[in-house]
DNA sequence: ATTGAATTGAGAATGTATTATCATTAAATC
DNA sequence: GATTTAATGATAATACATTCTCAATTCAAT
């Protein structure tokens, strides 16, 4: 098995990860990895990015209609936010609960995903 | 203006909307449009989708990581679920309520949408 | 320092949903 | 029925995110 090498590109995408408060798009990441890896393609911030949602230190974050962002692994059940006026997705702590009601007769329900649609602070400001 | 024409394929677009229980891909609109309007093509499927999106008869269901999907716009506020097994998507009426509260400090929230997974009936069976 | 293999960068290639092009077909009006 | 022109079908073209290719690089163990 190779062993994994620990690289200056792969830092930056992990601490422009770390760094964030908000999840990354991929070319997000790309630009923010650049000032401590100069010159990295985007093919090593995928690369990168695999290795660490196999390893589960980062996962995909799909919101409806929008292209895939990254955050790193909370370990903790959350939501987020999108900003309906500069696109950018907040983590939600909380969570409305158990939903399993809502489904039909003889449905099972394993798991729910919400997204909260408005304004941020900023965008209000 | 261009006037509208009535012809078979818009009807078999529509028919197909109407006569489904789950909302549906384009692809599955012009397999399930065939019969009423046969040789019709893909072009046409999504041009006559355009339109009745437009005319707000049809609204889209993008869900997280999924390709979209159409259905009858139904005039209530509504959710879906999404069968692990089997893939289909199906509407879940009921809705947890105002989930603003969920939402950071200095947010604005205007809207949610909220997807339930798990499995359906039919798979369960 | 040397070397073997993992890693990288640049760009081509892929997969998928959707739109554009354009000659042909067919509604709707006369 | 003839005419006008919107609508259609086949297919090329877009738009993207992501993956692949491969020669050049560089990490890390010797």
């Amino acid at each position: 098995m190779p062993t994994e090498r620990r690289t200056r590109q792969r830092q930056a995408v992990r601490r422009a990860l770390e760094t964030t408060r908000t999840p990354m798009r991929a070319h997000d990441i790309h630009v923010a990895a650049a000032p401590g890896a100069p010159g990295i393609g985007l093919a090593t911030v995928y690369r990168t990015l695999k290795s660490l949602i196999e390893s589960g230190d980062v996962v995909t974050v799909d919101l409806p209609g929008d292209t895939p962002r990254y955050e790193l692994a909370k370990g903790h059940h959350h939501h987020h936010f999108r900003c309906r006026s500069c696109s950018q997705v907040f983590e939600v702590d909380g969570c409305p609960g158990d939903l399993a009601a809502l489904a039909p007769r003889g449905f099972t329900v394993d798991g729910h995903e919400v997204v909260l649609y408005g304004r941020c602070a900023a965008c209000l400001s």
